[in-house]
DNA sequence: AATTCGGGGCA
DNA sequence: TGCCCAGAATT
């Protein structure tokens, strides 16, 4: 950088940084183009569909999201629906979208919608966010994207964005910052259409070209306008000592294994159960009664194995057979 | 602020 | 194999 003047009284940097209009109308005229045709994103989308797409992304890829979206919304296509269906049925349709407990708080949201907001979609952040599995991303995402009301939608995309042309980092800090959020909504537009609009375009340019690994500048609407990273030369991330807790081995995989057998055969045996991890029964003791905690699962009454069946060995006894709830 | 909670596909 | 993905709830 050769700034012709640097005093503590003026930052160059800040003097050239681009205005936000600029960003927003390139990132919303190149969305105008590029976008994503998604079932949730059709005219006559409704505000339910829209919320349970939000729940199945949340931390999993919208390809695997798109059939499972498809069916359920056959199925289930309003909160009443949902609400009335059994719980065996919704976790098996939720099936492999990973992270169940959001299948059963999205039925938990479906009775609440029914129970106190008449079987609608409540409006307002405030009230979305009361619903159990919305927190602060859903909350402004349906507002923005079912409602069409202004709200700063922060998800991973857009933080990865903002970091990139706005901050000229590589990444975005390691959890969600009081600085991100300001950002956020520094950039969002005053005009109600035109903060969905951004809103919409930003997440998309993040899923499709500002990408985590290997993204795609030289297709970007901001690179040339003002992206603050790539104009900086796009530099490496700092490095990140955090490791991330790996999956093979762990409580979590246990946990979809039994969850899969659930699904599959609508119960499980302590045999079954123990079968997982031989070498470890304590083990899948632990993540079968977080299951029941959870109320992934029940205690299954009716298994043929009972629990004074002397034949079974002491920590299949400390097992429970268990079923869908 | 840090952890826990699935699962699959791709570099 | 490591990393990432339209986060939420709990501590």
């Amino acid at each position: 950088m050769s700034d012709a003047v640097a005093s503590p009284h003026h930052d160059a940097g800040r003097d050239r940084e681009v205005p936000a209009r600029v960003v927003v109308e390139a990132a919303i005229s190149w969305f105008s183009r590029a976008r994503r045709d998604l079932p949730w994103r059709e005219d006559d989308a409704s505000a339910w569909s829209i919320l349970v797409s939000e729940v199945m992304l949340q931390q999993t890829p919208v390809v695997r999201v798109l059939p499972r979206w498809q069916e359920w919304m056959e199925r289930w296509p309003t909160p009443a629906d949902l609400a009335d269906a059994a719980t065996a049925d919704v976790l098996r349709a939720w099936d492999r979208l990973g992270y169940p407990r959001r299948a059963l708080r999205l039925q938990e949201c479906a009775r609440a919608i029914v129970a106190e907001h008449g079987g609608e979609v409540p409006r307002g952040e405030e009230a979305l966010r009361s619903l159990p599995g919305i927190g602060e991303y859903t909350a402004a995402a349906v507002t923005a994207f079912a409602h069409h009301g202004r709200a700063v939608v922060v998800d991973t995309n857009i933080r990865r964005v903002l970091a990139r042309a706005r901050r000229g980092r590589a990444l975005p800090d390691r959890s969600y910052s009081a600085a991100e959020r300001a950002l956020a909504t520094a950039m969002l537009p005053a005009d109600r259409e035109e903060s969905v609009a951004w809103n919409q375009s930003v997440m998309e340019l993040g899923a499709l070209v500002c990408t985590a690994r290997a993204p795609r500048c030289e297709q970007c609407p901001l690179a040339e306008v003002g992206c603050t990273w790539y104009a900086a030369g796009r530099p490496a991330p700092e490095e990140d000592t955090r490791r991330r807790q790996p999956f093979e081995g762990t409580d979590r995989q246990l946990r979809g294994r039994i969850m899969a057998l659930l699904r599959e055969h609508g119960s499980a045996e302590p045999e079954q159960l123990a079968a997982l991890d031989p070498a470890d029964p304590a083990r899948v003791v632990r993540c079968a009664t977080s299951l029941l905690s959870d109320g992934l699962a029940v205690r299954d009454p009716q298994s043929v194995t009972s629990a004074q069946d002397t034949a079974r060995t002491q920590d299949e006894q400390d097992l429970p057979a268990l079923r869908l709830p």
